[in-house]
DNA sequence: TTTCTATTAAAACATATGTTTTAATCAAAC
DNA sequence: GTTTGATTAAAACATATGTTTTAATAGAAA
């Protein structure tokens, strides 16, 4: 018998320690959760981790790949068509395009589920995790979409100097990881009483025209 | 026999934890931390934390005490200079020395010892640190600041609606502690290979524009 | 039914961690 | 020189953690 057939005939033992990863980590973060944190939260062995997953750093690298890998492909999809049509043109990519292409799928992927937002913290932590696992399986995932960014960025700010433009880049995502672990962690701080408005259309609102200003500073 | 006349002949243990701390807090986090990785690199025995601290948060108090209460001082006076003199003159604060009393102080501090450099790293990803006690301290440490600069960013855009301004303070903040970490901190990484001049003068020709732009965005 | 295999359960391991306790040290005060 | 009190050192504690091992279970294949 493959694994396929067994897919849906095992328990769910899988996908509820997935779920239970996800969001013990979003909210605790890696160190801070233990397995025995996840296996308690989602109602299985202790050991079933190690079996099916092999170690706690393989787990998280599931966690990741699970939904980074189909969201980067759409992000990916979006911002390329956003190039091609602009190269078409003989135009530039427009920098209020090129964002939207960026930013829109992650956050409909949020609301497409209430674990994906539990993801989206996840993400929104990686970019500055202490923890080198946590940053070096995030940061393969994400390499070819930033590297995508780059150019097309570039192609959109031609008269940007390289160094302005990497800087730049580094503040848009500073702001964006930022906004995505606020929007969904638990970010109930005392101190920055933030007006809480989770929906996409506010965020965007929000994000884009800021951004833009940026990086088309000067 | 007080406390005073120990400070110089006692050893510098309390010194050496504090830096010892700073320096790991910022490398690896504090769940990433051990009190045996402290006291190893501080060269000090295991049971001194506990001797002259209590516990290892309230280490973690003392670090982050040390360097943000005298750090956050000189950013308030330089603000509400800036926030006094346009008052005086009937204006609007500008932007752009709003923003250079906040991150100058900050960036000027970091090049005066290189134990502040960590320290900074520390700082920067305080902001976004799954842990309570971690994102607590650094919370009531800051507040004070935070919400001078809401106060005065409301003086310099009143055009801007609420809600927009926090959201722009926000990105703001997001941008910086990420430059804050990635500046300072070990972000070695493969993926974004950041032109890392770490001398204040280039962040502050990059952050300054690109922020200012933002916030006056529309 | 019996056999086989994948999964789950329970227990055990080895190590790491924050904290506490108890004994040694060491410099000033008397 | 002895005493005193703060500091340091060494060991012990209790608990937590990632991982492994061994036994039980369940469900399909024969």
């Amino acid at each position: 018998m493959n694994q396929e057939n067994f897919e849906n005939q095992q328990g769910d033992t899988k996908q509820r320690i997935l779920d239970a990863a996800e969001h013990l980590f979003a909210q605790e973060g890696f160190k801070g959760t233990s397995l025995r944190d996840i296996t308690g939260w989602a109602g299985v062995n202790l050991a079933a981790v190690n079996y099916h997953f092999g170690s706690k750093e393989a787990l998280l690298r599931a966690v990741m790949e699970r939904r980074l890998i189909p969201l980067n492909q759409v992000r990916i999809e979006r911002i390329t068509k956003v190039r091609d049509s602009a190269r078409q043109k003989g135009r530039r990519p427009p920098v209020k395009e090129l964002l939207r292409a960026f930013i829109e799928p992650t956050l409909q992927f949020k609301e497409s589920s209430p674990g994906a937002e539990d993801f989206v913290a996840l993400v929104g932590r990686s970019f500055s995790d202490p923890d080198d696992t946590v940053r070096n399986v995030f940061m393969k995932l994400i390499w070819p979409l930033f590297q995508l960014i780059l150019e097309t960025f570039r192609e959109a700010l031609p008269e940007l100097p390289e160094k302005t433009l990497l800087w730049r880049l580094h503040f848009m995502f500073g702001a964006f990881s930022q906004t995505m672990h606020v929007c969904c962690g638990r970010f109930h701080s005392d101190v920055i009483k933030m007006p809480l408005e989770n929906d996409s259309k506010t965020i965007i609102n929000m994000f884009i025209p800021f951004i833009t200003a940026g990086m088309e500073a000067k």
